[in-house]
DNA sequence: CTATATGCAAATAGTTTGCCTGTTA
DNA sequence: TAACAGGCAAACTATTTGCATATAG
């Protein structure tokens, strides 16, 4: 139900940028929407292709990038790698498990969202990743 | 004065890590520790050339990769594109200019350096960076 | 003398682009 | 029917690798 909600936003979201709706652009959102993790452009792919066999990876990129444009999907690069994308539009920060790769959103108390900077530098974004052991790793040593 | 302090504690840093010191890797640190800001790989490249012609890219991102290793410079992963190299070993944030591109240190009180993460998760690095625009660039709009 | 580093060129990974066809408003 | 989107393959950028030669311990 909520990703139905999420998909009908979708046609104005793309609207509201002069991107069209598309059954592929619909697809790749209703995907980033099933699991809640951070798929690289190559994971989206390989999961879109499970309901539309014919997608292509350039399409998966201008898909990606359409969702960016109009705010329902944020990119997140983590590390040196595959930029990875995030469907959470909810400010927070990430961790990157050393160990095992995967990326946790980690929430955070909205005033220790955006620390101050030295007068003179005008923020938009704050991108905040922490990289160490994840509890399940920990765990494991 | 400093900079030969360092040049000589590079030996030393090197020999720690079963690596050894070449003329190539100690030209590559004096590069890096001449200009304070974050070259790319490609932008070492060019600076490392003007003393030694013939060194050679791979011999650049081998040469960053044994400083990384023996903690002298840290990778700085702003962006999507080319990793850069910082020859500031405290711990600080960065503050990429959409503008302009350039990437800036930023001090921070060493209390909100370490922000605290849900229990489990074990942090080794924090990587803090902010983007927007730069002092320079938010002035010239 | 043996292990490691360099230089070069080729290989690779991730992403972007060009071109032609299909689809949307 | 005009502008945009998709599919495919080729191009491109940043980085890594393989191999022959050079150099450090």
């Amino acid at each position: 139900m909520k990703d139905r909600v999420h998909t009908e936003q979708l046609g104005e979201r793309l609207a509201g940028r002069g991107l069209r709706p598309t059954a592929q652009r619909e697809h790749v959102y209703r995907v980033m929407l099933q699991e809640r993790d951070h798929p690289t452009a190559e994971q989206v792919f390989m999961r879109a292709k499970k309901g539309m066999p014919d997608i292509s990876m350039a399409t998966v990129y201008n898909c990606l990038d359409a969702l960016v444009k109009c705010g329902l999907v944020k990119e997140v690069n983590v590390d040196r790698f595959a930029m990875r994308y995030c469907p959470n539009m909810e400010e927070h920060w990430h961790f990157r498990c050393d160990t095992c790769g995967e990326v946790f959103d980690i929430d955070v108390p909205p005033a220790k969202l955006r620390p101050e900077m030295p007068k003179g530098f005008q923020p938009t974004a704050y991108e905040i990743s922490v990289r160490g052991a994840c509890p399940n790793c920990a765990k494991a040593n």
